[in-house]
DNA sequence: ACTATTGCTGATATCGTTGTCAAAGAACAT
DNA sequence: ATGTTCTTTGACAACGATATCAGCAATAGT
């Protein structure tokens, strides 16, 4: 480590002639500081170069500037663009971010969390998909009184601050674009059940399917788990139906991979013979080919927004940030055709 | 927060009957306690669910219980490995892991890390690739005493904790793979050449060449920089080369999936007209039609010993544990096919 | 028998902050 | 002039651990 010996509030405070506790005044932008003094301190802590030093104030504070990212999720794109996202926050207001990867089938996860959080002095929790949906946990978390945002929650009457995407809205519209382009035997691979997402994407296309007066075929409705593996076999079973519908809605991009993967093997053109569209613009759907129609998320985004929901709560200081219901996009490419009839 | 008192080593001292010192020896594994009291202490550590607080410990004996991992690296997969290895060690060991992105193109990287170090008094740092390969930040930690070990180093001769991998020797059996297969006319695309792993690959690729007399066709050998698009350029330029090769070996597995997506886009049939070959056997391998042959390697358990051998150095106690190489596996699937002649 | 060494233990200082509380001075009301 | 309130400040305790050092008993060495 360096060796250098480190500054400390004492060395400012004996360089401005002020008391440590004024410099810690300063340092926590605390009110019933003169201006004079506070500029006199200001000019010591940058001349000397000080830092308050984390583990103390911690120790004294009883807050530790991390916050935890809780997690259960096996996309790893996504997880990698939830981190970008909070790490960007993190940086900016000197919070740190530690991992903690869960097991949501774990009966104890609620006490364990919150032991975790004692043992460490977690500030703070961000939770993801699909611990997000666990209202039990969520109680956990509530009744103990550890502060949190959600990223993705089920049910958004929650008093907790979250950020969610408008799920519904974009498998409507995603629906409606695919009848536009002519078809109308349309099949679908849920996402798990366990995930909200799943219902809302479903129902989103279930209506608009609905309002066109075009009837659900449920030998084309298979239930994946978001793996490319189990769209794989969503997509192997949905092909092996008596009729093959002319394109097929998956609730993901890798569950749309496991699909073309399938209709590949069995020979099927794609999109010629049958068109393919996924949900969150993965990496992988720009790099199939042919390249997959998707629903982009700004989930980078949204993750920064969260961390910036659960700071705010945290320093009670900083303007209150709101929740928030970030709008997708559809990525129309080359895995959706216009049906010649 | 959880709102109940929480227990000190001086309430522990008190049910115990010694000395709040005699418990810190106790926690800390020192020598010179007797068995008795040591027994005494440790039963009324776990009456009373003693956890020692890490912001004193931190404060006190100046270190975090931190360990930070550095990475400059677009391929998530590989960082969603490598941090799960990570964790694992640390949870054993009670350390924690905070995530810290660089960009290796920044000439005051070095700088910002000590300070960042100092500042969060973080204990040790995990160093993957590019910036493992980077000379001068490494001589910027040392020179300033900060511990670390290096995931896939370009110099084994270093005297800092490693784990590596056999890229070149991989690389080799591969490429002797394909020979035996049939193929003699032999694409490589390159990776980015400040990855000291891209000159191994190919020398590996090209030493099993050379010793089976067979020549290299510079149209064939292209560089990317290991993302899909600069692959996809790769295989477009080769693709136009006057002669097509049989064979395309990518030095990852992305390099490899854009070098398809050519080929497809051109008509050009794989396996059938084009084998192909990655590296890395990233998720994408098994998900593109036909599946990629590739070489695995362990990158998860390579983490793991990497953070071993940081809490090794910085626990003195702990048993030291050494560098190693970690060895590679080639598997072959659905896109290397024997060449009929 | 006497000193030197070793093993075990505890009183107290210490790390670098924030919290408590009281005091000094300014501003205002009476 | 006097009392009351408000603003600004600092002395000192406290957070919960580890470090230092001294003391005492037991063992070893002469």
């Amino acid at each position: 480590m360096s060796n250098r010996m480190s500054v400390t509030i004492k060395d400012v405070s004996k360089d401005a002639k002020v008391s440590i506790k004024t410099v810690s005044r300063v340092i926590n932008n605390e009110i019933n500081v003169s201006v004079d003094t506070k500029n006199k301190v200001l000019q010591s802590i940058s001349k000397l170069g000080f830092k308050p030093n984390k583990s103390a104030q911690s120790l004294r504070s009883k807050r530790s500037y991390m916050i935890a990212l809780l997690y259960d999720n096996p996309n790893k794109h996504y997880l990698a663009d939830i981190q970008s996202g909070i790490l960007k926050v993190c940086k900016e207001t000197g919070y740190n971010l530690v991992l903690q990867e869960c097991d949501y089938k774990n009966k104890n996860l609620g006490l364990e969390i919150i032991e975790f959080i004692r043992d460490f002095q977690i500030d703070g929790l961000i939770v993801t998909p699909p611990l997000s949906d666990m209202d039990d946990f969520l109680a956990n978390l509530v009744g103990a009184k550890v502060d949190y945002s959600i990223i993705a929650p089920s049910d958004k009457q929650t008093s907790s601050p979250y950020v969610s995407s408008n799920d519904y809205d974009a498998s409507y519209a995603m629906t409606n674009e695919i009848i536009r382009k002519g078809h109308t035997n349309i099949g679908f691979v849920k996402g798990h059940h366990k995930h909200s997402a799943s219902l809302l994407r479903y129902t989103g296309f279930a209506d608009a399917l609905m309002e066109m007066n075009i009837p659900i075929n449920s030998e084309w409705i298979e239930e994946g788990n978001f793996s490319f593996d189990s769209g794989f076999n969503a997509g192997l079973k949905i092909l092996e139906s008596s009729l093959c519908p002319s394109v097929i809605f998956a609730s993901n991009d890798y569950m749309a991979a496991g699909v073309m993967k399938a209709a590949q093997m069995k020979g099927i053109q794609i999109p010629s013979e049958l068109s393919l569209i996924g949900f969150d613009d993965s990496p992988i759907a720009e790099q199939l080919w042919p390249s997959l129609s998707t629903i982009r998320q700004p989930v980078e985004e949204m993750a920064c927004h969260a961390a910036k929901l659960l700071l705010g709560t945290l320093d009670g200081l900083s303007e209150k940030t709101e929740s928030k219901e970030f709008k997708s996009e559809l990525i129309l490419r080359e895995s959706l055709i216009r049906l010649s009839d």
